[in-house]
RNA sequence: UCCCCGAUAGCUCAAUGGUAGAGCACCCGGCUGUUAACCGGGUUGUUGCAGGUUCGAGUCCUGCUCGGGGAGCCA
């Protein structure tokens, strides 16, 4: 259906041309081969018009949107590197450009050329005074409009829905935020180890895998690299892996995918003190680059980046004993109950608010358009509300949760949340009870009932984001552990001998790349943080 | 697997149990500085599916399907 980017570039520049041609003075046409510099126009980007004004320049893109008011047309260009917005008025010279851009539908891939100017009405602070205008290819009846869209509509047009500004801004983000993943490892001696994706039963909980016929044979889609990483780790001393990941958990959430993105680094010779220090450092870095590269369109997403800012060394930290002693506290009851009576009053504001607009909407002698823009804003203060409805609804609930935690289980969701509140930076929280721990996290040396492993949680409700650990380095005690879960040792032999064969103690982590993004966009879902999102129930387009 | 909410025009949403509507999109017309432009006119329906209650169901009841987000589990 839609043709590739090269494919679609060829054309453009083939049609232009062929645009070119008619245009320019044949006196210019001396060179048959200089088609394309015959225009005095030079070709650009609208990332690059700062540059180029009081120049004629040449762009090609989308018709992103288009208004029009009698003999002047205003056409919002969209060229992959940003908007800008092309003024068309009708004149003798401009008439064919005119009237070819008065039907044409949004998302009409177009050419123009014409004078840049500084302009501060136009987005973008630039404009180009058209000259000339070609249309590539013609749209008619784009689904997505500049009016709003529910969510369905939009995941299920995901491949349109790329084009739109927000999303434009946000996986322009994820590709900086990958960058810096990669670049803070690279640049500090990591090298990169590709793990396999197919894996055979690789042991902690089998059952939230996805399984594949291998050859008749059953093996499951990675939910880890970190085994293998191990492997590396003696080879490399330091290493990562950056891929896919699979989990087939039924969970049907805003922090959700079955196929999402996560950076582990392994290293050896480290404990855990060493593997919180790499996790400190790595996240204020990939945060300070991303606030670093992304202020305006952080802002032109939303978000507040104070609290980004503030994401810098050291990190809060807390056992998971201290954690316990925390959720039982008079602290976090109270908390709870100011963050309820602050949810119920907001409640009662957002509902006296629609009396008020739904009063105006269906009085008398309101101005159609008034009425239109009051049933958005309604609709926008009701989703605020079912959200704070809900939050009341559980807010008690965690309380209850929390007041009655028992040493030995995880922490929940709602626990996670209520620890982060209460910092705003992020916080490792350490030492979890072996039970609720993998195999193959160190034992503690002091308190054998805990394991050297460490969860961070990002401030502001995004919850885990990094879990890691030391990994058990003695033989022994990995065979016990294993014995304990009641792991069949063969498929794990290989594993066995990296602690026979000059075993050290080692730690590592993983960091999910999609909660983390949604962290430093701000954003209430993970599904717009990744290109073509999985999830439970969901795999087109 | 469990709990809560929802499904009405292509899209976003209205409609005391009593004639299915608006805005956008699209078509026609107007307007030389618009910012989700605006103004006038026009086209647009198996109210998710199957039953039930009722003189009468978009509205009430039951079941199912699909979607939303929460629990468990997790990054």
């Amino acid at each position: 259906m839609l043709r590739s980017g090269a494919a679609e570039s060829d054309r453009a520049t083939a049609l232009w041309r062929l645009a070119a041609k008619r245009v320019h003075s044949p006196l210019l046409a001396r060179n048959p081969q200089d088609v394309t510099d015959r225009s005095m126009a030079t070709r650009t980007t609208i990332a690059e018009l700062a540059q180029h004004v009081g120049q004629a320049v040449r762009l090609s893109g989308w018709l992103y949107n288009r208004r029009s008011s009698g003999k002047i047309q205003f056409i919002i260009l969209r060229d992959g590197t940003g908007l800008c917005q092309c003024v068309l008025e009708r004149a003798d010279a401009t008439a064919a450009a005119f009237d070819a851009a008065e039907h044409l539908g949004q998302e009409s891939s177009l050419m123009v050329e014409g004078q840049v100017r500084r302009d501060e009405r136009g987005t973008g602070g630039y404009e180009l005074t058209v000259t000339h205008l070609e249309v590539v290819g013609r749209a008619e009846n784009y689904p997505i409009t500049p009016k709003p869209h529910g969510v369905e509509f939009l995941m299920e047009h995901r491949h349109l829905w790329f084009r739109s500004q927000r999303q434009w801004t946000i996986l322009r983000i994820r590709a900086t935020l990958v960058d810096a993943i990669r670049r803070y490892f690279n640049d500090r001696g990591f090298v990169c180890i590709d793990t396999p994706i197919f894996a055979p039963s690789a042991g902690e909980g089998a059952q939230t895998l996805f399984s594949v016929d291998y050859f008749g044979e059953t093996v499951y889609l990675a939910q880890t690299g970190q085994l293998y990483l191990e492997a590396a780790c003696m080879s490399h001393r330091k290493v990562y892996c950056f891929g896919p990941t699979f989990r087939a958990e039924k969970s049907k959430t805003r922090r959700h995918l079955t196929e999402f993105w996560m950076v582990e680094p392994e290293i050896a010779y480290a404990d855990l003190d060493d593997d919180i220090a790499l996790a400190e450092d790595f996240v204020e870095n990939i945060v300070q680059r991303v606030l670093r590269d992304h202020r305006a369109d952080l802002a032109f997403l939303g978000r507040d980046v104070a609290p980004l800012e503030a994401v810098r060394k050291p990190f809060e930290r807390m056992t998971y004993s201290q954690a316990a002693e925390v959720l039982r506290s008079k602290r976090v009851a109270d908390m709870l109950d100011e963050q309820l009576a602050q949810t119920q009053a907001r409640v009662a504001a957002l509902k006296s608010d629609l009396e008020a607009k739904e009063a105006e909407r269906s009085g008398p002698g309101v101005k159609k358009w008034r009425a239109e823009k009051l049933v958005q804003e309604m609709a926008e203060l009701r989703e605020e509300l079912a959200d704070l409805e809900e939050l009341a609804r559980n807010i008690p609930n965690h309380k209850h949760l929390a007041a009655n935690f028992e040493w030995g289980g995880d922490l929940g969701g709602s626990d996670e949340t209520i620890i982060a509140r209460l910092h705003d930076k992020p916080v490792f929280v350490t030492h979890y009870p072996r039970t609720c721990k993998a195999f193959y996290m160190k034992r503690n040396e002091q308190d054998h009932r805990v394991v050297n492993n460490f969860d961070m949680l990002a401030p502001e409700g995004y919850g885990e984001v990094i879990g890691g650990s030391q990994r058990e380095d003695d033989l022994g005690v990995l065979e016990e552990r294993m014995r304990e879960e009641k792991l069949d040792p063969a498929p794990y032999e290989w594993y066995l001998d990296l602690r026979r064969y000059g075993t050290v103690p080692h730690a590592g982590f993983g960091l999910g790349v999609e909660r983390t993004l949604a962290w430093l966009c701000g954003l209430k879902h993970v599904r717009e943080t990744i290109p073509f999102a999985r999830m439970m129930g969901k795999v087109e387009p």
